[in-house]
Order: structure tokens, then C-alpha cells, then sequence
DNA sequence: ATAATACTTAAGTACCTACTTAAGTATTGG
DNA sequence: CCAATACTTAAGTAGGTACTTAAGTATTAT
């Protein structure tokens, strides 16, 4: 199962700072120092995040010389995305059934009819 | 900003007992209870883990009686669902324009031509 | 060679999470 | 009424999270 996965996935969506430095990939590559630059904590704090990325799978890395280049690997995202978009549809479903249970009980008050 | 609307939302997505909930309720509604009976922990952990998908506003409760019945609120659903479909598309168009560009590129050097 | 750059590691702290057991409060069936 | 049911509250605990500062290690530019 990828149930860790999703765990991992979900769990580094959950905080702000992650989500900015994904929306920041989202655009392209970007150096360690790039994406820190904007935000309002230390390095080694922006490191703690860029693993938490990088262990769920939705960032990857490569250091080149003394330069920590990321991007997004969209691979996570879309298996996050999928999780949500089935249980929504299946209860969209759900929904759309109970509309067309009481549409048809409806019609049968109207006309007071059986089939058969 | 909806920023803590999605650090609560996908905080709640992030524990597998909680989707198992979410996966339970994606098929119709359930009492605590019922929730509760394919999981091995206390009904006080199940009720802490109803807060937070609460809370989050994944899941909607009432009470009648002395049932308290739980459902799915997409809404919340699909507002995680378009954070991550945003960025993902961004990555992908960002992909494919440099598909695009390599293409230009070597169909230049193939021809060695320019355009005027 | 020296110094600036770009990360990296280590260690400590304040909160937050998921869980437990024990003891409650309403509702409802006999 | 009395007891079973269905939750609810409270309190405690073990481990996790997000930061910090201080002190590294490589690389690259002068």
C-alpha cells in the first residue's frame, strides 16, 4: 500500500512554508539560497523543510559544485491529488443517486403510479 | 488568505486513521460508532480525530438523539484538490515550454535556419 | 593562499499530536 | 425506574515538529 506515502505527501502539504517553496518550484528549478530568500527563517530551517520535501517525494535535489539545485517532482502530487479527487467524486456519486432516488419518489407521489 | 483552511486540511489528510474515516464517509454517512468499529483504537481517539477532520472542514456532524452522524464536505476537498492541481499544472506547462524550446533548438541546428 | 559563498550538521527548546484509561452525561428500550 | 447505548470530557504520557544558534565542510573567486 502507499498509505506512507500519502502520509508523507499530505503531512508536507500541511505547512505553509512548504507550500511556498513548492508554489516557488512550481515555476521552475531553484537553489537552496533562492528559495529561502523570501522567507522569514534561518537556512538550516529552510533545510529541515527541503527534507521533509524531498523524503515525501514531492521535491527532488541535485548539488552541483557547492550549489543545491530543486525541482518538483510531480509524480507525489498527483497521487495526492487522485486520493482526494476519488473519495470527492465517490461521494459526488453518492449525491447524484439520492437526487435521482427522490426525483423518482417524487414522480411517483405525482402520479401515484407503480411500474407493473 | 485561505492558508490555514489548507495547512488544516491537508494536517488532517495526513493520518492514515483519518482518511480511513474520510474513505468510510466518501460512501455515506455513519455514526461515531460505526466509524469507529473498523478501527483498532479507544472511540476517545476516533472522537479526536473527528475533531480535526471537523475542524478542517472535511467532515460535517449532527447530533439527534444520542447519535451523532457524520458526512463529507467536498468543499474542502476540493479546495486541497485545486491547490495541488495548480501547482502541478504550472510545473507541467513550465515542462512543455521547454520541450517546445529544445525542439526550436534543434530543428535550428538540423537545418542551421532562422525565421527573416 | 585567502576569503567569500553555499550549504550542512549538531544540539537544544517550546510546542503540538495521537493515544490511553477513567469517569462522566444524555437517550432510549424493557 | 433501570440499564444499556452512544457518545463526551478530562487528564496524562510518549514521541514528533518547527524553529533557533553555533560551528562546521566543500567550492569558487581573487
Amino acid at each position: 500500500m502507499q498509505a506512507v506515502a500519502l502520509d508523507r505527501t499530505f503531512h508536507a502539504l500541511s505547512d505553509p512554508t512548504r507550500r511556498a517553496m513548492v508554489q516557488r518550484l512550481a515555476r521552475g528549478p531553484a537553489s537552496v539560497s533562492e528559495l529561502a530568500k523570501p522567507l522569514a527563517i534561518s537556512l538550516p530551517a529552510v533545510m529541515q523543510h527541503l527534507a521533509v520535501l524531498e523524503t515525501s517525494g514531492i521535491v527532488r535535489t541535485e548539488k552541483v559544485g557547492r550549489v543545491r539545485t530543486c525541482s518538483v517532482e510531480p509524480k507525489m502530487l498527483t497521487l495526492a491529488e487522485r486520493w482526494i479527487a476519488e473519495r470527492r467524486e465517490s461521494w459526488e456519486r453518492k449525491l447524484d443517486r439520492l437526487a435521482d432516488y427522490l426525483d423518482a419518489t417524487a414522480s411517483e407521489n405525482d402520479n401515484d403510479g407503480e411500474s407493473k
